[in-house]
DNA sequence: CTCCTTCCCTAACAAGTGTTAGGTAGGTTA
DNA sequence: TAACCTACCTAACACTTGTTAGGGAAGGAG
């Protein structure tokens, strides 16, 4: 498991059952990804799972841990990814296809975390607790800006074009794809990152 | 608070001074935005505007007609801003790039706006309330994907991409910028369109 | 002066919120 | 058998929420 900086909170006595709680997490975020967080009453999560409001607190310690949990797991996830990518060396086209390929591959693995991480994040990452999504912002940051620059000084990608705002515009476009996607839909992943991939390319327009 | 030589109005109007209002309502939207509608009191508004949490019901029903308020406000200036690009009657492409283009508008002029629209409307429009944002969405997507259909029908877009991802990738990028525009930037939002419209017409790859 | 409208405040209400202390059925272990 | 643990329920707590009734200061109109 890859260490984003955070302690996890273990807290109570000895750990309930942990496939009972990956299924109540796994509703909740269901649930957070469908209403909001702060629009998702903890009574709601647990008639969804089917029991009573207080009994989420034997395995929680409080609805704001979910979020942590929730968040923080699929970001362990997301960039165990990243590195193994980064760690291949590969040139920046292949890079950025390879980023967003694993992107898209991690929304169809996390598509409920994703949905609150794009609609909450922002406002979460003031609260000292979820520092750590401020930080892995800034890694992102790092990660795709670095390669779309390599990729320029490169003469891989075009020179003439804002490499800020086209980070903004490729990261943004693959991210809330995780609003519409469904998995077991018409499209798997890869193809949703091949069609997005070729479009970001090499464009929608006939080339004359 | 960009616009308006404010009036004092000394108008005998039933309603209360709308000039005021608008006020009120500009700051509403700032917090609704910046930390969800669900997230944010009604007392936090009347905090920042102020005066105190009771003080609003003077001017408003309750806090949903405030959000109603705003968003109708936004959609009926965003299509009335769309009306005229398609009157104009223009080809698919020039068509795409005035829509991109007066969209990077409205977000300048209605940012909060546009950033409760992004956040909320997909849990709001099951309301009956807020029923007017899923018609919304239904011309929305009937305009953009007419117009995309249009061009691939006419030779001018690739007709090897799957019209309905390429409609949300491009309907997506535009709306999330509204998430990370801040006007009086270094950007234009001229400026952001032609950037995006570069970028998506003709991909960020060197041609080869 | 008085009347009246505009705009805000005071002070509370009822409903809903996250959370907790203590109890209990059922299975596992000794 | 008895002791123990897991996973849940019951019943409430303290607090926040949107909202409202009534009052009052300011200022123009008669």
């Amino acid at each position: 498991m890859a260490d984003n900086g955070r302690v996890p909170t273990n807290s109570k006595t000895a750990t309930p059952a942990p496939a009972r709680r990956r299924e109540l997490l796994a509703t909740a975020a269901e649930v957070f990804a469908a209403q909001g967080y702060n629009a998702t009453t903890v009574r709601r999560i647990a008639d969804e799972a089917g029991l009573l409001a207080g009994s989420l607190y034997y395995h929680f310690d409080s609805k704001e841990s979910m979020l942590d949990e929730i968040l923080s797991a699929f970001l362990d996830e997301l960039w165990a990814g990243y590195d193994a990518v980064l760690a291949a060396g590969r040139g920046p086209r292949e890079t950025l296809e390879a980023l967003v390929t694993e992107s898209f591959r991690e929304i169809d693995r996390h598509r409920p975390a994703v949905a609150i991480y794009q609609k909450e994040s922002r406002h979460l990452a003031a609260q000292p607790r979820f520092a750590y999504l401020a930080e892995s912002q800034r890694k992102f940051e790092k990660l795709w800006l670095g390669t779309l620059e390599r990729g320029v000084a490169g003469g891989d990608f075009r020179a003439d074009l804002d490499v800020r705002l086209t980070y903004r515009f490729v990261r943004d476009t693959v991210w809330v794809a995780a609003s519409w996607y469904r998995p077991g839909g018409r499209h798997r992943p890869e193809e949703i990152a091949r069609q997005y991939l070729s479009m970001v390319l090499d464009g929608i327009a006939v080339r004359t």
